[in-house]
RNA sequence: GGGCGAAUAGCUCAGCUGGUUAGAGCACCUCGUUUACACCGAGGGGGUCGGGGGUUCGAAUCCCUCUUCGCCCA
């Protein structure tokens, strides 16, 4: 006796499924097993914090090619794992204990500290591990990796030891984002930029020797005083007349083309310039003859005397036509620094306090330096103005302190020759990016093949391999090392003679050198760690056992599919390939599906910080994973990223408050449905944490809640009819589907189409119009159409078998298709649909019904169930029923009250319509007192179109006469539209004579039942109104 | 500054290679507790497809341009 609850409980269902699935470890692979390989890697999450949405969306989608794969047959493997994330890891724990212990990483040291980074990766490794199983990922838990542990460490050093043995690690000056909080360099995705009010100072340098008529001084203007003390040079435009000139006419072709309206302020830039030729320009014209005659400046404060040099990054149309550089810390600055050959003049400690060349200034903080020196400026007269200026200053994501460009030492790998390959595979589609535009930004960033500086100042990551001896010969390193295969070396600088003591750096693959000194010089191991990025890009064949060559590399290499967010194709993506290929020879994957990022109503992406995200723990909560899933799979499009409006749930009256940038940042907000409070997540204090916490959620996964409770009652109406000996005829011969009622095989029809085209959108990574199509055909299909016709066959003991058949295989096969995108629901019905009826066996099924549905076989309905011609008979005849419904609906005929319909169809609609009078009769609550092309309706009768038939709904009474008078003349007012419209396009002889005969055929046809339509309800409609009068 | 993308119903999005009376979900309005489901059913209203040009017999769809927004790179 089946007795479901009128609601699928989600919580209950998740804990039964994931026994089941983990007692049976459906999500193992086996790579014993025979048959066809699928593989994924997990984008390992990293150990910072909990999941968000992203990784929801992310998760969501691997999980749906890997059960699909699964059920398909293939020997699947999923493996997961969690990232290190070096200095995001590393900051995290940092802030903590200084907030919490008032320590600093300094105070506890490089192994302390480290330890208490691993107890932080224990915690939230568990944790995300946890949300991943929470959301149904089936990933092979058995193999669960870490981007630090012994295994990806082998990986590395192995890695690093290939690279420095082939030369392709460098030692290199590099300007790096440097926080002066964490002190260590950041990536450029790791700074944001946040307009501040500063200040632009004009800075007077004295010239050094100046001739007769030559200006004794230089004006130049920055936005960082303090950097002066680093200035190596003065820079002028090589040719500043010509420089001007062409930024004149450019300036008038852009005047040229610009709208009114901008005409004025463009014009008013040329006149400004212009006058600015006759004052500046001669005398830029001067310094840069001066510059070539060696002339040189005074740096104020300092007085160290640089040269003023020419470089076309001294912009004649802009500030004083002269610019101050600072190789050492500005990156434009940098640039011109190489260019120009200037020595570059370091001024800061790692700590972000001067050094001891900026002289007097040493031991101050840049703050307080640039204070004091504009001071000095001042009263040494050398500060000409000082103008307000809005500022994009660098800030560091992790610390929020403001970035200094800083010149630090830094490993490198080139990247000439490794880009190469990479190249290649992606231009030869041996990988191949879905969607493929994104193909081109890889490319693009490839191209420029740019030195990968791999070096971090951190301590939480993959120490740097190497190991600096200085004061020894070549003959000592290799006396020392030249047995151990697993070590090489390279002289520390460009300098050829090696016979000399000189000093090396050493790289070994193993753990440790082996050796503390040579003849008493110490090999001391370079401090820093491997950019996060390093350890990624190893994943796919580190995970796998690399470089050992493991049964499950062997099997699982190169792995099918990488599932990712378009914001790391570069980053991440493009140096898989890189070091896939370096390590294995081959690819890491075949295919590469990118998915949209998730922002909130403004378009922001979400952040903790931000407070504008949704816990995807929140939506599993409240609505449940499957409705998480569902929403996630909907939303995967390929055009374009995704906007999520964001709101509170109220924890008291369950109501909803749009989330806004003015509340999001609030610690507590009033509900104004109840007037209850609740917290957030930046609930502090006392009073505000005792408040029951708001979840923020979005409605958009509500469809998702809502179909698996449909699935859920479909499955309780097919249960109860199943119960009492449904079944007991035994499944219906499906090769002789050609004697089945209509309905039966349009259902097949459908489950045959349906499938294929599921299948194919998984398949080439279209997850959200897979998901859309299951959910119209399960609702509007199955649900309002198939199973409401059922009724009145269950009711008849002749059919009632071969319809609870029916019902039981487009049931199934929904719920198989469904699985991948639903696993909770659907295996929950599975569970139940076993209890009594677990001898379901289809065409497709190679064996026996599987305990789980998880491991299903994928339905494949044979292609000839398809038959277009049924699809479209039943298409009519629920455009049939929706007129009549419309007709009911508007004059309120009560739900239950049948009414006499005459049907007229097209002669050649007629005798496929007469099967289907009962169902029509069913699902329209009504009487069909005629159904023929040349049937007579009752007078009185209310007219609609619907399919080319003319349906006349028996209103004896017409409630509503205006009601229908309305709906006509809106009727006839669209249709006259419509008609106009087919009428020019068919009197213009241009198309009649260009467009395809087929088209113009089709135009007319249509035009013609348009007019017939038209002639008929406008006499109706006469009729109508004469009735009225 | 360069590249990629987006702009379609109040909101969030589909609409593939040009030929539909431009679709969906949510929201909205009307009606309804009929034994699968009110997390429901039936019906309805709502769009000059960002602006301007062009190609074409025909443009939401192709091209150009402008505007606004997002992301990546500099």
């Amino acid at each position: 006796m089946h007795e479901l609850p009128k609601h699928y409980d989600h919580a209950a269902a998740q804990t039964r499924c994931q026994t089941l699935w983990d007692s049976k470890r459906y999500w193992h692979a086996d790579p014993d097993q025979q048959g066809e390989v699928f593989s994924v890697v997990i984008p390992p999450p990293n150990v910072t914090g909990a999941l968000h949405l992203g990784h929801a969306l992310n998760n969501t989608l691997q999980d749906i090619l890997v059960r699909t794969k699964r059920m398909q047959g293939f020997v699947t493997l999923w493996m997961p794992g969690t990232d290190h994330a070096g200095i995001a890891t590393q900051a995290v724990v940092e802030r903590r204990l200084l907030e919490e212990e008032g320590v600093s990483r300094h105070d506890l040291g490089r192994e302390k500290l480290v330890e208490r980074i691993w107890d932080w990766k224990e915690q939230y490794e568990k944790r995300i591990l946890g949300q991943l199983r929470d959301i149904g990922a089936s990933c092979d838990w058995d193999r669960t990796r870490f981007t630090l542990d012994a295994q990806c460490e082998k990986a590395v050093r192995e890695t690093f030891f290939r690279l420095f043995k082939k030369g392709l690690v460098r030692r290199g000056k590099r300007l790096v984002n440097w926080d002066t909080f964490l002190q260590t360099a950041v990536s450029d995705d790791e700074v944001f930029h946040e307009e501040v009010k500063g200040y632009f100072w004009h800075i007077r340098y004295t010239v050094i020797d100046p001739q007769p008529g030559e200006p004794t001084e230089v004006t130049v203007a920055t936005t960082r005083p303090e950097t002066l003390l680093g200035d190596t040079a003065v820079a002028v435009h090589p040719n500043p007349v010509a420089a001007m000139q062409s930024v004149l006419v450019e300036l008038h072709e852009k005047l040229d083309q610009a709208p009114d309206k901008e005409k004025a302020e463009i014009e008013l830039t040329i006149n400004s310039l212009q006058s600015r030729c006759k004052s500046v320009l001669p005398g830029l014209k001067k310094l840069a003859d001066m510059a070539a005659d060696g002339r040189h400046v005074r740096v104020p404060l300092l007085d160290r005397s640089i040269p003023i040099v020419t470089d076309e990054w001294a912009k004649p149309d802009m500030g004083s036509g002269c610019v101050k550089i600072t190789p050492a810390h500005d990156p434009n600055d940098y640039e011109v620094g190489i260019r120009q050959d200037l020595p570059m003049i370091n001024i800061l400690n790692p700590d972000g306090t001067l050094n001891q060349a900026a002289g007097q200034y040493e031991g101050l903080p840049m703050k307080k330096a640039r204070t004091r020196v504009v001071a000095d400026l001042e009263t040494a007269g050398l500060l000409l103005q000082v103008e307000d200026r809005v500022i994009e200053l660098a800030h560091s994501d992790r610390s929020k302190t403001p970035i200094e460009p800083y010149l630090a030492d830094q490993w490198f790998i080139s990247m000439a020759d490794l880009a190469e390959p990479a190249l290649r595979v992606v231009r030869e589609k041996k990988i191949q990016i879905h969607p493929e535009r994104y193909a081109k930004s890889y490319l693009d960033w490839l191209g420029e093949k740019r030195d990968w500086p791999v070096s971090r100042q951190l301590w939480w990551g993959h120490q740097i391999p190497i190991w600096h001896v200085s004061d020894v010969t070549r003959q000592e390193i290799e006396d020392t090392f030249s047995n151990d295969t697993a070590v090489a070396w390279t002289p520390d600088g460009d300098d050829s003679d090696d016979r000399h003591p000189r000093g090396w750096f050493v790289c070994s693959a193993n753990e440790n050198l082996g050796v503390d000194a040579i003849n008493g010089k110490p090999l001391v191991r370079d401090p820093d760690v491997l950019d996060t990025w390093f350890s990624s890009a190893l994943w796919p064949h580190s995970t796998l056992g690399w470089p050992t060559e493991t049964e499950l590399l062997k099997r699982f290499y190169p792995t099918s599919t990488l599932v990712t967010s378009r914001d790391i194709i570069t980053l991440w993506v493009a140096r898989m390939v890189i070091l896939g290929i370096f390590n294995t020879g081959e690819i890491p994957f075949h295919h590469v599906s990118i998915h949209p990022k998730i922002l909130d109503r403004y378009g922001e992406t979400m952040s903790k910080s931000k407070g504008n995200g949704v816990d995807p723990l929140d939506v599993i909560s409240l609505l449940g994973a499957d409705a998480l899933r569902f929403g996630m799979a909907t939303m995967a499009t390929e055009t374009q990223d995704v906007r999520m409006p964001v709101e509170f749930q109220c924890p008291t009256c369950t109501a909803r408050i749009d989330q806004t940038t003015q509340n999001r940042t609030k610690p507590r907000i009033t509900c104004p449905k109840c007037n209850q409070a609740f917290r957030t997540q930046w609930a502090t204090d006392e009073a505000d944490l005792a408040l029951p916490r708001g979840a923020a959620v979005s409605e958009r996964f509500e469809a998702g809640r809502n179909f698996s409770n449909k699935l859920w009652n479909a499955t309780r109406f097919v249960l109860m009819h199943l119960q009492d000996s449904g079944l007991s005829a035994g499944l219906p011969k499906l090769d002789t589907i050609t004697e089945f009622p209509l309905e039966d095989r349009w259902l097949l029809s459908r489950l045959s189409t349906v499938s294929a085209a599921v299948s194919s959108n998984i398949e080439h990574y279209h997850f959200a119009e897979a998901a859309r199509l299951l959910y119209a055909f399960a609702w509007d299909e199955f649900c309002s159409a198939y199973l409401e016709l059922c009724k009145p066959r269950l009711n008849d003991p002749s059919q009632k078998g071969q319809a609870c058949h029916m019902l039981l295989l487009g049931l199934d096969t929904i719920l198989r298709l469904l699985h991948p995108i639903m696993p909770f629901v659907t295996e929950e019905i599975w569970q139940n649909l076993a209890q009594d009826h677990g001898h379901r066996c289809y065409p497709w099924d190679t064996k026996a019904i599987p305990p789980s549905i998880m491991v299903a076989t994928w339905p494949r309905p044979p292609e000839n169930w398809q038959d277009r011609a049924t699809e479209k008979q039943f298409q009519i005849f629920l455009e049939i029923v929706g007129a009549i419904r419309e007709i009911r609906s508007r004059q309120n005929v009560p739900p239950r009250k049948s009414v006499d319909v005459t049907v007229c169809p097209p002669t050649h609609n007629q005798a496929m319509l007469i099967p289907m009078q009962s169902a029509i009769e069913a699902m329209a609550v009504c009487r069909v007192v005629g159904l023929a092309s040349d049937a007579h309706p009752a007078p009185g009768s209310a007219e609609i179109s619907a399919a080319d038939c003319d349906i006349f709904i028996d209103l004896a009474d017409l409630i509503d006469i205006d009601a229908e008078i309305i709906r006509l003349q809106r009727e006839l007012d669209k249709l006259e539209k419509v008609i106009k419209a087919k009428q020019g396009k068919l009197t213009n002889e241009q198309f009649v004579s260009h467009a395809p005969p087929a088209i113009v055929e089709k135009e007319r046809q249509q035009l013609a039942e348009f007019e017939e339509t038209r002639t008929k309800q406008g006499v109706i409609l006469a009729d109508l109104q004469a009735r009225k009068l």
